[in-house]
DNA sequence: CCCTCGCCCTGCTGGC
DNA sequence: TGCCAGCAGGGCGAGG
């Protein structure tokens, strides 16, 4: 599903074909994904001249003339489809540009959204108000987690799900991360060494790069958006192989924490 | 504030 | 072959 280093490649993806590019036209197949689509959307976005797209955590903004920039986000099945040829049951919204190229965002789940934001505001939109610090930027740092995870009791794996702490971090990169760092994803947060928070924002930083350069993972349904598959997901030492052997020698085994699989080693995460 | 849990949604998989 | 339960899980709201 698609997580930071998805969304960073979709980004640059429909830069490639959107940026310099005036949208013709916008058509929403259906009202809403997860929320509903702004009723003005086609309105506001049509004639209008795409001047950049940039992502904030796991969400794409595309900027453009006008006084609103459009953030999706594409939740667990949402891709974008450049010149798709047919329109599918699950291509709910559809831009033509100026250069005669069609996108189409997927989304079977419909757990991804879209928006309108006014630009002059989007630190202030509630979504990315309480976002914490960038995982490739410089605000993450073995301080500031030791900030964000003192006296929490909770398990250092979910507190680094939770995009207040650091923004763009899921599942999957949060397994491998933690695995890298031979840090145990159950360990309480608050009793996670300086030491082990020192080893583990080089790899957090480290896997993201690497995946954001392998094109994004993929799991069934990612696909870039120039249609090409992701080649991380061969590259994960511990998400989805439960049985299978750790790096180390050990046996990756699965837990579930708040609701969703962990995977991890037992022999070197301690 | 902290923590847990359930909901949203559809496609795929495994068991019978 | 078909059916169905279980699973994937980010974000968000409810409740303890």
């Amino acid at each position: 599903m698609p997580e930071l280093p998805e969304v960073e490649t979709t980004v640059r993806g429909l830069a490639r074909v959107l940026e310099g590019r005036t949208i013709t036209r916008v058509e929403a197949r259906r009202a809403d994904l997860r929320r509903p689509f702004p009723v003005d959307l086609a309105q506001a976005l049509t004639g209008a001249r795409v001047t950049g797209l940039t992502r904030r955590a796991k969400y794409g903004l595309i900027h453009t003339d006008r006084d609103r920039t459009m953030v999706f986000h594409l939740g667990m099945s949402g891709r974008w489809r450049i010149d798709p040829g047919e329109i599918g049951k699950h291509d709910h919204l559809v831009i033509d540009t100026s250069d005669g190229q069609t996108l189409a965002l997927n989304d079977a789940r419909r757990f991804g959204s879209v928006d309108l934001v006014d630009t002059a505001r989007l630190d202030e939109w509630p979504a990315f108000a309480a976002l914490g610090p960038e995982p490739l930027g410089e605000g993450l740092t073995a301080n500031h987690l030791a900030d964000a995870f003192a006296n929490r009791i909770a398990a250092v794996k979910l507190l680094l799900l939770d995009q207040r702490i650091v923004a763009g971090l899921g599942n999957i990169y949060v397994c491998e991360a933690l695995n890298r760092a031979k840090i145990h994803p159950e360990r309480e947060g608050g009793k996670v060494t300086k030491a082990s928070l020192a080893r583990l924002v080089p790899e957090i930083r480290a896997v993201l790069e690497e995946a954001i350069l392998a094109g994004g993972s993929t799991l069934r349904d990612y696909v870039r958006p120039d249609g090409e598959l992701g080649y991380f997901a061969k590259d994960w030492r511990v998400y989805g192989r439960e049985g299978e052997v750790c790096p180390c020698g050990g046996t990756v085994l699965r837990v579930p924490q708040g609701g969703r699989s962990s995977f991890f080693c037992a022999k070197c995460q301690k």
